[in-house]
DNA sequence: ATTCAAAACCGAACAGCGTTAGGTTAAGGG
DNA sequence: CCCTTAACCTAACGCTGTTCGGTTTTGAAT
């Protein structure tokens, strides 16, 4: 009933723990009471190993992050850089997604997420791209990211498709879409992604004829 | 104590009023006893006027979502139709930061909703894009907006610049930023778009060949 | 070997949350 | 004039994150 022989609880277990019922049960079945049955514990235990709920939060979202790649950019391709980026943050993302609101609301005040970024920038700009480029098409590409994530048709328009079954003729196919959500979501990204790559490789040409003159 | 002479509360009047306390307060700031006092009233009375305060949340969000134009797809040209939505979209969003996560977390299941991505996707399919990009393009466009929106680098790092200059010599220069981080979201946004919708004309030009032949 | 601070757990409590039940008074149609 | 209904109230329920103080165990220093 005191201090145990063995210590119970840890730091990376209560990570695991709070992932998992996040991950099977959504974000708001999370509380510290429930979190602590999971463990066989009292909420106030928690709290010698955390001190808050959301610092917990905050260091399961740095745990998720810290397998986005951002070693595309080392070959010098930008453009291999960012996709290697983009899709493995995506990656990451929708591998949890009942904890994107927090990896999205969280600032990036993160350590490894400095790192990161400066990364995805010193590949950009070593790859030519002004500075000020840079730090726009990081967070542009962050932008899609992101907001695939959290949009994800889903969740979007759960399951009462036949309530707007032909209420809304242009999109009487695209509801359908629901069973098809998960390939939905990955084929627009994929097409959002491909078609700002593209645009972006075609401002980057106007950048070459521009600086040669 | 009772029942009043002339009523005092009205939906409107709740809706108001729970915006401005989140807009200048916070979402976490809205509690339905905190709204309540602001309205010189008891939490229970709100009950009389919303179900719930997901209800009231849901209201607020379709309001702002009310003003997002997607008149531009009348002219038949669907790169001014995505554009003005997009920008309306985000405009609609920027206006009122702190309630990004619910608009973006609440599914588009409501009616207007419904009827606007009914206006996006016929607007792409009458300009000559198949159904099925249609939809993809509808789902790429919000991602950007949304994303934008959620990922706003006025939140991102607030203000603790000076612990970090120096340290990722690559961002030495985009930390200094919080200062102007409004117009780089915006500039971020508009380059994110741009580069986009360039892709996109791309594609369409393919399309168009492929279907000629 | 003994002491002693720190660590790891627990029970109980705090304030605040969304929400409901049941009461009181005023409004407004029959 | 009645009586239903609307609009407010007080009080309470169960939940939340978190803190306080207590108990036991550990492990380092004497």
């Amino acid at each position: 009933m005191a201090r145990p022989r063995t210590p119970i609880l840890s730091v990376s277990g209560i990570r695991a723990a709070a992932l998992a019922v996040i991950d099977r049960e959504g974000l708001e079945a999370l509380s510290m009471r429930r979190l602590a049955q999971e463990l066989d514990v009292r909420a106030a235990s928690l709290y010698s190993h955390y001190r808050t709920k959301e610092d917990l939060l905050a260091d399961i979202a740095n745990e998720i992050m810290a397998e986005v790649d951002v070693s595309g950019f080392a070959t010098g391709d930008w453009r291999h850089g960012l996709t290697v980026w983009a899709r493995s943050y995506r990656a990451a993302l929708a591998a949890h997604p009942n904890l994107v609101p927090v990896i999205a609301h969280g600032p990036g005040r993160r350590e490894a997420a400095l790192r990161r970024a400066d990364a995805v920038h010193g590949g950009l700009v070593a790859a030519g791209w002004p500075a000020r480029h840079a730090t726009m098409i990081g967070a542009s590409t962050k932008y899609l990211v992101v907001g695939a994530a959290i949009n994800s048709f889903a969740r979007g328009f759960d399951a009462d498709v036949q309530v707007y079954r032909d209420r809304y003729p242009n999109l009487s196919q695209a509801h359908r879409l629901s069973e098809h959500a998960a390939e939905i979501d990955r084929d627009s990204f994929e097409l959002a992604l491909s078609a700002f790559l593209d645009g972006l490789s075609r401002m980057y040409e106007g950048l070459g004829e521009a600086a040669g003159r």
